[in-house]
DNA sequence: TACAACTATTATGTTATGTCAAGTAGTTGT
DNA sequence: ACAACTACTTGACATAACATAATAGTTGTA
């Protein structure tokens, strides 16, 4: 089954969720995110999710050399960022919460 | 919060599963959405809904008269739609254990 | 009769976001 | 020189929710 639909607005706020914990750059979350199951997220998926961020100011960027590669653009998150995350959390828990009810028959 | 893009994929498997309860249609469909909490969700969206699950099989209609209004359009589940609605609740659940393992830091 | 309110479906266009495919570029090791 | 890994960018595409409006049948009431 394609859960690419079931994805849209999670993975947003996962990467999110990801940078909040600590600063660090696309090509290591992309590393986390598949750690984490998933698997699929490449490049052209997670580069316009940071830079819709960016642009939301929900996080922001400084460039850095890298030991061993291009150079890097990390990424932490800002005020309006943790905000707008802990807002999201209480609106997925709601909707994923009434939604387990509807699928899985918790009444009838 | 908007929870508009959370609800894609969501939305479409709560009205199979709906319709997979009892034979009903789109009328209905949506006040029942209401009553389960989805409460923003009009015509707009739950008509193409259907349309969509018709287009794949999964679910058949039948018209019959209202004793109240203009002719209803009665959808029940198929055996295919059946079959796809147990599939992706499969992946549903999946996605949502990994992304609430993400989110709730139930690790780190 | 006319009109409002409720029932019921259809159609058109917009927007957001994940996905694919391809490309650019720095570093290391053979 | 070349492969392999690291790291980011971009453009075109598909999907699905949403907004808005139109169409139409039935009931009740002024």
């Amino acid at each position: 089954m394609d859960e690419s639909q079931l994805l849209k607005g999670i993975l947003e706020a996962c990467v999110l969720k990801i940078i909040s914990q600590k600063e660090t750059y696309g090509y290591q979350i992309i590393i986390e995110l598949a750690e984490a199951g998933f698997n699929n997220v490449i490049e052209g998926t997670l580069y316009p999710i940071l830079t819709r961020l960016e642009k939301k100011k929900y996080i922001q960027c400084r460039k850095a050399k890298s030991p061993l590669g291009p150079t890097r653009k990390y990424f932490s998150i800002t005020t309006l960022g943790q905000e707008h995350l802990d807002n999201y959390l209480i609106t997925y828990k709601n909707t994923i919460d009434k939604t387990n009810h509807l699928l899985f028959d918790k009444k009838i």
